[in-house]
DNA sequence: CTCATGTCAGATCAACTGAAATGG
DNA sequence: CCCATTTCAGTTTATCTGACATGA
């Protein structure tokens, strides 16, 4: 009675996630950043400026990984924090204008890759799958 | 032109993989075992007795982790190591009584989860979402 | 010589935990 | 007092790399 190894939802899940990741981060370091620096730019020119533990919350990073990311995105000037002047225990984190070159250069490397991720599916496949996939991650 | 964090296919997949994940391992740990044990011994049970590098190559588990994972296994006395008599280099690996026994238990929390992580798509719709995350992962 | 195998040490990355300092 | 925020140090898990000894 034992199914085999590679008929459930979480094991197909899972190769795909490990596909799609390897295309990401391969992109990603060709283009010279990192998925969560991506992340933290799409949501921060998204929703403006926000606080650390918010941008955590839009981007399901960890507190203490945005610190250190955010660390990264201050040094090469694509993010600046600043004290927020009515709460004095948040940094409100702004994109830059060179954080916008640098996100849209991004988004063209991630739309290459979904490209290539997405490419077993037909273009209404992609649609259906997509719905859904949301749905398994809610 | 930025698009939302929120719609690209690498995102959704990557979310419904984060929840499935946690799903599994909590309950995996609930029940005393791990993933890669399991993945190991459905292998087994599956391909009967093989080397540790075809074993890793049928779960896409890394040599060394084989390595670390059957030893915990062979402590267990779910799965055995012996020295192929047909090739010095190898260990044939085989699943044991009380690995088949531990396999069964772990095959129904695998099924619990499998329910609980599919619980938002209808019957109909899993099945054509299980054929096109099996196509992705590929 | 080459290649495969099993083992080990360690690196990497994402994700998380716990605690401290500061402020609401 | 309790709670939120930022930061730091460190842990865990899965995955992978490099090296080594052994044998086909």
């Amino acid at each position: 009675m034992v199914q085999p190894l590679d008929v459930r939802a979480t094991w197909l899940v899972s190769r795909a996630h490990r596909r799609g990741h390897a295309l990401l981060s391969e992109a990603f370091a060709e283009a010279g950043s990192r998925p969560y620096r991506y992340r933290l730019l799409a949501a921060l020119a998204e929703h403006g400026p926000v606080s650390q533990a918010q941008l955590g919350r839009l981007t399901g990073i960890d507190r203490s990984d945005v610190t250190a990311a955010l660390d990264a995105l201050s040094a090469g000037r694509f993010a600046v924090r600043r004290p927020d002047p009515t709460d004095g225990r948040r940094n409100l984190v702004a994109i830059t204008d060179a954080g916008r070159v640098e996100l849209d250069r991004l988004e063209l490397v991630l739309d290459g890759v979904q490209d290539r991720f997405l490419a077993p599916l037909s273009v209404a496949e992609r649609r259906r799958f997509l719905d859904m996939a949301a749905r398994l991650g809610g």
